[in-house]
DNA sequence: ATATGTTTAACAAACGTTTGCGAAACGGTT
DNA sequence: AACCGTTTCGCAAACGTTTGTTAAACATAT
């Protein structure tokens, strides 16, 4: 069987093309009857208009490209779910590209959303990715393209991301308060942007007479040898930049068969799922990658809807009590 | 700025569109001293064909859809990844849709698919659906849909699924070998099938002489009642059969101070990443989504050329083996 | 010289829509 | 009977491709 088509309706009905086409939308010049005619059979065929003919022909395809390192990732996931509800409440659907951090297929993504004709792309740039040219084109087509999370550091763009100096801010504040004495702070991968954001904050943050080492994590495994090298210094409490960090820290404490937060305290900035998975459950400055989707989304309809200013937005950070600290 | 299309090539170059076509294809009929001021013209204006254009010429939409209840789910989220992966490979794109376990969101998502003209679905069908008539018109249309996961209790439909009944012999078998004495076994919703077929395979296959009781949790909640209930009646295994029920049963232990494997052992079924959270790592029988994914694209890739018989395929379950039991 | 073959490129139709414009058909007014 | 205003619909072009067919130009062979 073949899909139906507006010309096949008309046939059959013995009326124009742009007679059924303006039957469809309910143009005011059809008659009540005729309409009428038209939706029977065009349900009764199982009509769906073919986006592709209507793109081409209104050129305004309803399709926003997403590009993330992978989707496969307790961050980024929430974001997706996020964008992808927003888009489809609105009439758009996602296109949806992993890069692995290939800045090649980076390329090839962009490429794919132009081909695609997309309104408009939301992207994560991979750590490695320093070209910007591929972006400018975007810029020149007027096709809007939303950063997130991991965004360059250039002006003119549209951001949003979450507020790391907020975050560490909340988390050195509510170590502070609690008067811990001795406090490892492990950090992710030194080169990334959000990394010296959260550590610098964190640093001018903690309170002087706390004696605090800092520490960079690049995966899980460093993380917990960081934190078992922190147990065996006696630190009483382990701070953790992410989800990824927290991992790795938890299984060290587990390990070392310590009591949360009696023989050591743990706060940590986080999505909020990995920290709900243990008891108690972790202390954590939320940084919502759900929140940051409706941000993002939000920022992309502005674009849409004509604004030219590009705008930098970040999304609040909350302290969730758990009962680690 | 505007998109270059060919038109603008050819005016451009005092050419014909169909020159252009066949030049940027590499089409024998056309000169090669041609062929070179085409390309060189069209990457100089960065040419990238429309694929609205194109699919509405050919028919061939390269273009794929997924329906998937939460992109946000530590299966689906590497099923995803899994099927873009092979889809970027393959030069096809994929579009994401969530149907929040909402069979009219369901429907609409499946109108979508059809709308974008999609060369083939991949679907998992929220517990709610009965109704398969939307899926018989991709049928009527030759569109191939792929059901993953929870898949229907219907013949002459494609299916990819983790192998249910071995995963769950092989967690029973593990306890047996284990020559455990009493068991707790945690079961998801009682009235879906894949917790029909894996909590009677795994009553067939435990030994007769463990005392045995089999229970059934909506979520992780209520996994951690059962599994606090599990330790006051002094269990000394809990099995659970799915992530979800595995954290709850964690919490559970955790917060009753319980050594693992010492005071109580854990087994699951699990795609792997919830397992490696804790120490000592949770023993589990691996149901990965990205094998199901490199599975399940396997099948639309066969259906696609041309295959017409329905198959039912399942991936190879494994044990894994942490330190938990 | 004509005939034949080869190379190279243009023409035109088609895919399924949308939409400006023109035109029947009809009723009502003078 | 001529005019006018509505209502209702059809015509045709356009969006950017692909592709079967035709045709010009040229070279080669008879």
């Amino acid at each position: 069987m073949t899909n139906t088509t507006l010309k096949k309706i008309s046939e059959m009905l013995g009326l124009s093309i742009s007679t059924i086409s303006r039957a469809l939308k309910n143009h005011p010049d059809i008659s009540e009857k005729t309409k009428q005619r038209v939706n029977e059979l065009a349900t009764a065929l199982d009509y769906e208009p073919n986006s592709n003919a209507i793109q081409l022909r209104t050129s305004k395809s309803n399709l926003f490209g997403l590009i993330v390192p992978t989707v496969s990732n307790f961050f980024y996931d929430s974001f997706i779910a996020s964008v992808e509800e927003e888009s489809r409440k609105n009439n758009y659907s996602l296109m949806i590209l992993q890069s692995g951090e290939d800045p090649a297929i980076e390329m090839q993504n962009l490429k794919l959303c132009r081909q695609n004709r997309v309104s408009g792309v939301f992207t994560c740039l991979s750590s490695h990715t320093i070209n910007m040219d591929a972006f400018t084109k975007f810029k020149d087509l007027d096709i809007p393209v939303i950063f997130f999370d991991l965004v360059p550091d250039v002006q003119g763009i549209n951001k949003v991301c979450v507020a790391d100096v907020l975050s560490a801010t909340i988390a050195a504040n509510t170590i502070n308060e609690k008067k811990k004495k001795k406090v490892w702070a492990i950090f992710g991968k030194p080169n990334l942007s959000i990394t010296k954001r959260r550590l610098e904050a964190f640093k001018n943050n903690i309170d002087d007479d706390i004696i605090t080492t800092l520490h960079h994590a690049n995966n899980t495994l460093e993380a917990e040898q960081f934190t078992t090298e922190a147990i065996k210094q006696q630190a009483d409490t382990i701070f953790c930049m992410s989800d990824e960090i927290l991992v790795g820290a938890m299984k060290a404490i587990q390990k070392a068969s310590l009591k949360i937060p009696g023989d050591i305290a743990v706060i940590a900035i986080s999505n909020g799922f990995i920290p709900k998975l243990y008891y108690p459950e972790i202390t954590y400055v939320e940084t919502s990658g759900y929140k940051l989707g409706k941000l993002a989304f939000i920022s992309m309809m502005a674009c849409i809807a004509g604004s030219t200013l590009t705008q930098e937005l970040t999304i609040e950070s909350m302290l969730i009590e758990g009962g680690s600290i």
